[in-house]
DNA sequence: AAGTAATCGAGACGGTACGTCTCGTCTTTAG
DNA sequence: CTAAAGACGAGACGTACCGTCTCGATTACTT
C-alpha cells in the first residue's frame, strides 16, 4: 500500500555528480589520493555539503569514477570456442596489462588506499579484484576439464600467482609487456598435459 | 687520510631516536599508519624538533623503526649444501610467511605508503623487496646449475610469480599457510628435470 | 540603486566575536599583550580558525575589543555654554586621567603593539589619539575665539605638551591625579587673556 | 680587606661583545625590535652562549648597544654662564629632538619594549629618560631662581609636558623640528617674569 | 708542568606559539 | 528537498624561536 512518495523538493542534478567524478579522477591521477577533497568541489564548481550527499567518503567517490570508465571493464575470455586456453590466458593476460599500463598510478594509489581503509578494502576487491580472478578461475579449470593441464593443480593459487605477479611487477614498477603476458601463460601451461 | 672531524655540538641523545623508533612502531601497529605525529612524539616523550632533527617524514621514520625488528631479517638459503633447492625454496617461503603473518598489517600499511610517496616507494624496495627478491633469484639459478629446472625459465619472472603471489594474497587477506609455500615452490619446480 | 546581494551562507556566529572580544580584553589585562592567541581561543571556547575568520592578528582584534568598551568613549566637552574655557579643559582633562587609571596596562600595551607594528600604529592613532587631539584643539581655538588665550599660540602644539605630558606621565609610572588636570590646565591658561 | 680574586679561567672575547653590539643595533634598526636572537648571533658571527653569557635579554643587550652610541648623549646645559634660560632650553631641546630625529625607529621600539617588560622599563627610565627630565628640572629651577619664570609652578610638571611632547609628536609621527623645539621654550617661559 | 676554571663554537633539546590546512558538520538563502 | 556558500569545531601540520644544556677545544691563572 505504499505511497508512492512521488518525489518532493528540488531534484538532484545529475551534471554535479558528473562534475564531481570527471574532478575526481582527474585531480587524482593528476596529483595522486592526496588531493584535497577542497581541490575537487572547485574544480567540479561544487559545494562541499553536495558531496558529503553523494558520497560518504573521497574513496567512494574515486572508486565510482574510476569504475565508470571502460578501460576497467575485462573482455570475458570465450569458454564457448576451441581456442587453446594457454593462448585464452595470454590475450586476457595482455588485454589487463594494457588497462594496468595506462592507469597504473591510479591503481596503485586505489590499491595503497584499500590498505588503509577496510572498508575500502572490501568494495575494492569486491568489485575490482574478484572479478578478475573468477575469470581466470574459471578458464583454468575449463583448461583442466580439457585436459591442458593437469587437474590436480590448484587453480585458485595459480589465479595467486597470475595476478600477483601483475601487481608485484606494478608496485615495483617493473614492465608489463605483451611478452611477459605470453611467458606468464608459459609458465602455467608449461609441460602440456 | 682523512683528518677525522671528531665531533661538534651537542651529541644526538640516542634515547630519544630510540624512544621515537618504539613508538613509532607501536602506535602504528595499534592504530595504523595514520597516527598522527604529536602522538608519536607525546609517547616519546620527545619534542616535535627533536623528530624533524632526524626523520624528514613519517614514513621514513616508520621504516627505520620497522628495519630495526629482528624479524624482519631472513636467513639466506644455504646453497653450499646438498639439499634439494625445491626443498630449501619451500623453507624459505614458510619463513618468511611467517613474518608476514606476524607483521601484516604493518607490511600493508608500508606498501601503501610506498605507492602514495614515490621517495618512501624507492626506499622501501631497495631495502626490502629487492633483497628477498635477489634471494629467491639466486636460488632458482642455482637450481637451473643443478639441473632441477628448466634452464631456459626466466628467475625473474618466477620471482615475481612468487613474491606476487604472497603479496596478493595478503592484500586480499587470503591465509598465507605452510601448505601454501609448499604448493608454491610444487608449482614452480612442477615437471622436475 | 545596487541590486543589495543580500548574503549567502551561514553567516558568522555573533556570539563567537563577542566572546573573543571579552575573552581578549580580560586576558590582554590579566597577562599583558602577550597572551597567546591560544588562551584566548580557549577561553572563548572558539575554534582556532573562527579567529583568524574575523580578525588577521591580535592587535586587531585587541584594538576592537577595546574600543567596544563604554569607558574609551569621551565626552565632548560642551562649547556652547558659557563656562570659561580653562574649566572644560580641566574637566575633559580629569576624566581622560580616570579612563587611563583605570586601564593604564592595556593602554600601555597597546602603545608598544602601536610602535612595533606599523599598521597598528596608523589605526590606533587614528580610532584613538586623533578624535582626543581633535577635542582640545577644538576646545582651545574656541578659548582663543573667546580672546581666553593669546589668538598667537598654536593649538596643536599645545594639544601636544598636554597630551604629550598625560602619556609621559603614563609611561614612567607618575600620578594622574585630578591635582595634575588642574594644573595643566592652569599651564596653559597661564596669564589669562 | 677585600681579598681581590683576580679572576681565574678564559677571559671574556671582547671583540664579542663588540660584534654582538654592533650586529644588534644595526639589525634593530633595519628590521625593528622584533629580530631573532638567532638572527643576531648569526650576523656577529658569535655562538648562543656566547650572548646569553653576557646579557640576560634581548632588551639588555640593545639598551647597552644604544647608550654606547654618542649621539644619545647630551651635554649639559651652562647654567654658570648668564645667558637667558629660555635660549639655554630652546638649545637644549633642538639638540634633543636631533638625536631623536636620527635614531627615532630605534627609540620607538625601546619605549615599546619598556611598556612590555617592567624590569627593561625600569633600566631604560633610570638610564635614559630621568637624567633628561633632571637636566631640564634643574634648568628651570635655576630659571626660577633668576626670576625668569615664576617661583610658583611646578617645574616637574613643565617636564612632564616639555619631553610629554617629545615623545607624543615622536610616536605619531609628527616633525621634531628646531621651530617646535623655540617654540615649546617660549610656551613655558611665555609671559615672562 | 699540571691542575683548575671559565669561555667559545656548535648544535641538540623540551617547550611554546604560530598561521595554515583539512575534514565533516551545520546553518543560512535561493531555487 | 536540494543546491551553493561559507561558518564552525577539531585538530594535525611544519616552522620559528626561545633559553638551557652538553660536548670538545681553547685560554688563562694558580699551584
Amino acid at each position: 500500500m505504499a505511497d508512492e512518495p512521488k518525489h518532493v523538493g528540488r531534484p538532484k542534478n545529475e551534471a554535479a555528480s558528473t562534475a564531481l567524478k570527471q574532478a575526481a579522477i582527474m585531480l587524482v591521477r593528476e596529483q595522486g589520493y592526496g588531493v584535497s577533497i577542497t581541490a575537487i568541489i572547485e574544480a567540479a564548481g561544487v559545494s562541499r555539503q553536495t558531496l558529503y550527499n553523494r558520497w560518504a567518503t573521497k574513496a567512494e567517490l574515486v572508486l565510482d569514477a574510476f569504475f565508470e570508465q571502460a578501460q576497467t571493464q575485462v573482455s570475458t575470455p570465450d569458454l564457448e570456442g576451441d581456442a587453446p586456453r594457454r593462448r585464452l590466458l595470454a590475450i586476457y593476460l595482455r588485454e589487463v596489462f594494457g588497462h594496468v599500463n595506462s592507469d597504473g598510478e591510479l591503481l596503485r594509489t586505489l590499491l595503497a588506499e584499500a590498505q588503509i581503509d577496510p572498508g575500502f578494502r572490501k568494495v575494492f576487491f569486491e568489485r575490482f579484484v574478484s572479478p578478475r580472478a573468477e575469470i581466470v578461475i574459471d578458464l583454468l579449470r575449463d583448461a583442466q576439464a580439457r585436459n591442458e593441464i593437469d587437474a590436480a593443480r590448484d587453480p585458485e593459487l595459480m589465479t595467486s600467482m597470475l595476478h600477483g605477479a601483475l601487481w608485484y611487477r606494478l608496485l615495483i614498477d617493473q614492465p608489463l609487456t605483451d611478452d611477459i603476458a605470453d611467458e606468464l601463460a608459459g609458465e602455467i601451461f608449461r609441460g602440456g598435459r
